[in-house]
Order: C-alpha cells, then structure tokens, then sequence
RNA sequence: GCGGUCGUGGCGAAGUGGUAAACGCACCGGAUUGUGGCUCCGGCAUACGUGGGUUCGAUCCCCACCGGUCGCCCCA
C-alpha cells in the first residue's frame, strides 16, 4: 500500500501554508490595483482544448499532459498551463461582449505536468497568472509586465532578469521559419535528435536548444528580429519605450523564443540571478497571444499574459532571506483546572469567540503546568486561569504573559475585559 | 526517458558482519499538592525503505525494485 503523495506532489503544511496566504494576498493586492479581475476556470478540460490551445508540436502536450478518460470515455486532461483555459472560458462565455475591454484576469490555479520532478519543478505546481484579452495595444504588454515585476519588487526581490524578445507576426513568423529551414537543412545531419525533429515541426525552437548551442549555425542563424516587418518591428518597439518610460530593465534575447505555439510579438521572461537557487532560473514567463482566441473558435481576438509559478516565488525569497511577516501570536489561552472548571472552560471559549476574540484552550488533559507550557508554545498574550477557587468566585484570573502581571475578573465582564485589553494592545503596537 | 546521490524513532543525526542499535531536538512526568519561558532528574517510541542473495549470523556486503533528492531535456 503507498500512502505517500504521489511523486511530485507535496503537502503544504501549517507553516508553510501562511507564507503562501502572505504572498497570495500581496499578489491579489496589487491585481487589484491594476483593475485585474479574478477568473476561476476549472481544474481539467477537454484534451483538445490544450491540443489546440497550447500546440500539438509541444513538449507539454506531447510528454507532459496528465491525460485521462473518464467514464464516459470523454478525453480530459490535466491543465498543464493557465492561458489556454481562460481563453477557452473567454470564448465560451463570450467575454469580447463585455462592454468592459480589454478583459483583465488573474487567477491562482495549480497546473499538472508528468515530469522529473526536481529543485523547483513538481508535477502538481501553482501558478499566478494574468491574461489581457481583447487589446491589441503595445501599452497593455507593458502593463503585465509591469504587473509582474511588481510582484516580485513588492515582495522585496532584487536579483532579478527581465528577457524579452519578439516574435512577431504571422508574415514575420513565416519569412523567418522559411529562412531557418534553409539556414540549417545542410546541417541537418550535426543537430541533435530533437534539433532534427525541430526542423520541420518547429525550426523556431532550435535557437532554444541548449545541446547545440555552440553549433556555428546556432551563431549564424538567421534572427527573428530581422524578418520582423514593419509593423511588428514598430511593435516591438513601442513595448521597449514603454518599458524603459516606466524604468523596468530589460535584456533583449533574440534566442527566447518560449515552449508554447500560440506566442507572437511579444515574448518575455523574468529569472532569478540569487544565489543558491537551483538549476532553474525562470521565475515566470508569457507572451502574446494574438491568434489564440481565434484558434480556440472564438472572434480574432489579441491577447496577452503570463504564467509566474509560485512555487519558484518562495524559492527566490528563501534565496534572497526575504523574510516573510507571520503574526502567530495568539491572544488568549484559556487554562482550566478541575472537572468542574473543564465544563465551564468550554461554555467560556465559545461565548469569547463569539465576541470576536480569539482564544484557544487544552484538550489533552494536561496538567496546569503543561496548560502553561502550550499557552507559550502558542504564544498566548493573555492566559485566562479557571479553577475551583475562581469559580466559587464566580472570577477568572487573567495573566499577561509578557509582564506576568495578574488580575481577577468576573466571569460576567470576561468578554468585554478582553475585548478593551486586546483593543488597547493594538493601538499601541 | 536518462544520470549522480541518498534511504536508521515524530524530526535531526552517529554506528557496527554477531545476543539490549549512541546522541541531540521534540514530547510526557517529577523537583515546584493551582501558574509558563531557565535548570536538574526520569520516561518515551512497531527505527535500520522493500524483496531477494552471500553468510553460522546481517542495519552494515551483493543484486533488483521502490522512494526522496539533485541534475540533463524542457519549462512555471
């Protein structure tokens, strides 16, 4: 029997699960900021819409696809990317009706792939992104950029690398792939084996490969930049001006020519340069998409996006000891002594919770000492001490745990004691 | 799919071809009959990944498999 998570997955436990709420809400923060809307779409989808979407000639969907059939002999797989989704939900729902365009989303989505896992690559991942849809306008690639870096700048990273590159469009594509066909069919034999299979697939990706990147082709390759026409050209441009109007750096790598077929133009990539951050180096990346829609069975629709994995994101902030701010202060420990104060513990914990107040008691049958023992371990502001002595009373005693100072409150004022104390505690941080 | 490396209790980590498998942390109890963080004392656990093989005997040697991890291809 195998009860362990299934290789490539991992559980997000209790500690690290508030560093991911940090970062989520930081993210979501400034999405906000940038009118983004958030879109859910759901967790598989039929295999075609990723056949279509993603490409057939891709590593994703030719090795990496968890791919099923369910009961109905339906094929579904796996989203293994974000984009082509969204822009399936875009057409689906017809959002290029909204009035409101373009149509700014992001989502939060884990996304499945059947590889090796390694230092920063699972097979179950979880991916910001944010797709643009229905602006064809050189300023909206900017602004995801811009939304991206953001991200990272908020979050306090510094070692960081923006590629970009462009691939133009469909005329620019194709004058440049014929011209890449030609330049590298007589060294057709020197290439490696995928190299080969490139070659009539998608001479593009070749530029990509890192076995034959000392190949003296590889340098003499024709590049896309120079079959970009004029209006592509213009283009690209025009998404460097604004870059540079809004001071995010930038490398322009005329080799980044990105995994998926539904890119054009614009094309970029953001790596972490720290130290001690793996093999990997690609925190994020994206592109435009301005044929996607279209191909999706939807109206020509422009559009753009980028996928940033999360996972990565923590990496690069334990590479770069970005610290991340976890309040786990607990305010009150209730700590009851006896059968009698044990009944009345429990009525008190609901009746303070439900005054807002947040509280948590022992329920192992510990000893006082040991009651004492887990307030600390949960950093309890306050204990709130019930025995017999405090009942016959009809008092509580309530100790803050930072001075030890102690004083005996009626059971009846308990709730809107703490509520003063707490309040007051805030004001002053 | 390929390669390197690793696999001892809840966690970290020693170690040996031979009858109780160190130690540290954590946890529980006591010293302190109702008050924590320090100290001291005591307790604790189905621990040698799985299956074969070598051997009088394997946690330790060999093989296979499984799993983790890192890397290659590619990507988030």
């Amino acid at each position: 029997m195998n009860m362990k998570a299934p290789r490539g997955t991992v559980d997000i436990l209790p500690k690290d699960a508030r560093k991911w709420q940090f970062v989520e809400s930081k993210i979501k923060n400034i999405c906000d900021k940038f009118n983004f809307e958030e879109i859910r779409t759901p967790l598989f989808e039929h295999t075609e819409v990723f056949q279509r979407g993603v490409g057939d000639s891709t590593d994703i969907v030719q090795k990496e696809m968890y791919t099923f059939e369910d009961r109905g002999g339906r094929s579904l797989t796996l989203r293994p990317e974000g984009t082509a989704s969204v822009a399936r939900a875009f057409v689906e729902n017809k959002l290029f009706g909204d009035p409101n365009q373009p149509v700014k989303l992001y989502y939060f989505a884990q996304m499945f792939r059947y590889e090796r896992p390694q230092k920063g690559r699972m097979r179950q991942l979880n991916q910001f992104g944010v797709e643009v849809l229905g602006s064809a306008s050189p300023a909206v690639d900017a602004e995801v950029i811009d939304l991206a870096m953001s991200c990272y700048r908020e979050l306090g990273l510094k070692s960081l690398k923006l590629v970009i590159n462009s691939l133009g469009d469909n005329e620019s594509r194709t004058n440049h792939r014929r011209a890449l066909v030609e330049h590298f069919t007589p060294h057709k034999d020197e290439l490696c084996k995928d190299c080969q299979t490139r070659l009539s697939q998608n001479p593009l990706r070749i530029l990509d490969c890192k076995t034959d990147s000392d190949h003296p082709a590889m340098k003499t390759a024709p590049s896309i930049l120079e079959f970009l026409n004029e209006e592509s050209k213009n283009y690209f441009d025009q998404v460097k001006d604004y870059l540079t109007a809004m001071g995010i750096d930038y490398i322009v790598d005329k080799n980044l020519v990105r995994g998926l077929d539904y890119y054009n133009h614009t094309a970029f990539e953001i790596m972490s340069e720290a130290e001690g951050f793996g093999a990997i180096t690609t925190l994020a990346g994206g592109g435009r998409y301005n044929g996607l829609v279209e191909e999706l069975g939807g109206p020509a629709t422009p559009g753009i996006g980028f996928g940033m994995g999360l996972e990565r994101l923590l990496m690069a902030l334990e590479a770069e000891k970005k610290e991340i701010p976890i309040d786990e202060a607990l305010d009150c420990f209730l700590v009851a002594v006896g059968d009698e104060a044990e009944k009345e513990a429990v009525r008190l914990v609901h009746e303070l919770r439900k005054n807002g107040i947040q509280v948590d008691k022992d329920y192992q049958g510990r000893k006082m000492k040991a009651q004492f023992k887990s307030a600390d371990r949960n950093k309890a502001k306050y204990v709130l001490i019930l025995g017999e002595d405090e009942l016959q009373k009809q008092i509580i005693n309530v100790k803050e745990m930072q001075t030890g100072e102690q004083v005996e409150i009626p059971l009846s004022q308990l709730a809107m004691t703490m509520q003063e104390k707490l309040q007051g505690g805030i004001e002053n941080e």
